[in-house]
DNA sequence: TACTTGTAGTACGATTTCGTATTATGTTAG
DNA sequence: CTAACATAATACGAAATCGTACTACAAGTA
C-alpha cells in the first residue's frame, strides 16, 4: 500500500470517526437519562430479530465485549425496554427481547431525530450521504469479513 | 424529508458507527494499554499545532464534555505523551502540547496500524474509501456548521 | 457413566466518562 | 476602582466500560 493510499485510509477513518459521534450526540439528544445511542441501536437490533437474541450475539454484533453487553441489557431491562428470558435451547444461556415499550422508545427517538435532521441549519447533505452508502456498505462488509478471518 | 430520506441518513449514520467502531479497534491494537483512539487522536491533532491547545479547546474539536477532556489529557501527561504548560495569555488556562515521546508513540502507531491495515484479508476497499472522501469531508462539514448554529 | 474440555453469562475491581458544583481568573458596566 | 457577571479548569461522585477470574451447563471421549 503506498503512502497516498495509507493517508487516504486513515482520514477516511477520521472522517467516520468524526461523522459517528455526530449522530450519537443526534440521537441521543433525543433518549432518556441512561440510554445511549448504544442502547438505540440494540432496540433497533431486536426490533428486527422478535425471537430475541443471546447476550453473546448482541455483543458480537456491537463489538464490546461481553460484560459490557452484560451491564447495558441490564439497564434496558431495569428500564423495561426489553426482557430477558431463559434460553429454551440452553440452559447456560438467556433471549434478550424487545416490548412494547422498548418499541415505543424505538419510534419516538427515531421519529425526533428525524425531525431534528430534517431542520437542520445548514440542511443534512442527503445527496452525499446516498452516494456513500453502497461503499460504506461494501468497506463494513469487508471489515467483517476480516474480522472474521483473524479476529 | 421524506420517508425514504429519512430511512436513509439513518442507515448511514448506521453503516458509520459500525465502521467506526472497527477503525477504533484497528488502531487500538498498537497503542499501549490506557491509550485509546481518542488519544491517539488528541496526539495527531496537537502534532499539526505545535503551540499547543488549550483542554477547552480540544473538547470541543473532539466533541467530549470538559471534563472528559481533563481526564484524557491527564493520562497522556502521566504517560509523558504531553506536557501542560500555563497559558501566557490567561491564567486560567493551560495549553497542551506534544512531547518527542507522543509523537514516537504516534508515528509508531500509525506505521503499525498501516501495517496491519495493507495485510487485511480480505483487502481494504481503498477505491470505496477514496471514493466516500470528499463526500464525508462535506457531511462533516455541515454538521459542524449545523453545531454551531443552534448546538 | 465418568472425565475432559468448551462455552454462556456474571461477580468483581480498576479505570473511564461525564454531570454538577466549585475555584480562580478575566471582562465589563458604572 | 469595584461589583457583577462570564469563563477555564477541576473536585467530586454516580454510572459505564471492560479485563480477569469464576460458576454453571454443554458436548465430546472413552
Amino acid at each position: 500500500m503506498d503512502d497516498d493510499s495509507t493517508h487516504n485510509v486513515f482520514r477516511f477513518f477520521t472522517e467516520v470517526g468524526i461523522i459517528a459521534q455526530f449522530s450519537a450526540r443526534l440521537i441521543e439528544k433525543n433518549l432518556p437519562e441512561r440510554i445511549t445511542h448504544l442502547h438505540f441501536g440494540l432496540l433497533g437490533h431486536m426490533s428486527r430479530r422478535p425471537d430475541g437474541e443471546t447476550p453473546q450475539q448482541l455483543a458480537y454484533a456491537f463489538q464490546v465485549p461481553k460484560t459490557s453487553m452484560t451491564h447495558m441489557i441490564r439497564v434496558l431491562e431495569a428500564e423495561g425496554y426489553i426482557e430477558i428470558i431463559p434460553n429454551p435451547e440452553d440452559a447456560r444461556s438467556k433471549l434478550a427481547k424487545i416490548t412494547p415499550k422498548g418499541g415505543e422508545l424505538l419510534m419516538q427517538a427515531y421519529a425526533k431525530s428525524a425531525q431534528d435532521a430534517a431542520t437542520m441549519d445548514p440542511p443534512l447533505l442527503i445527496d452525499q450521504m446516498e452516494q456513500c452508502l453502497e461503499p460504506l456498505a461494501q468497506i463494513r462488509a469487508q471489515l467483517d469479513a476480516a474480522r472474521n478471518k483473524s479476529g
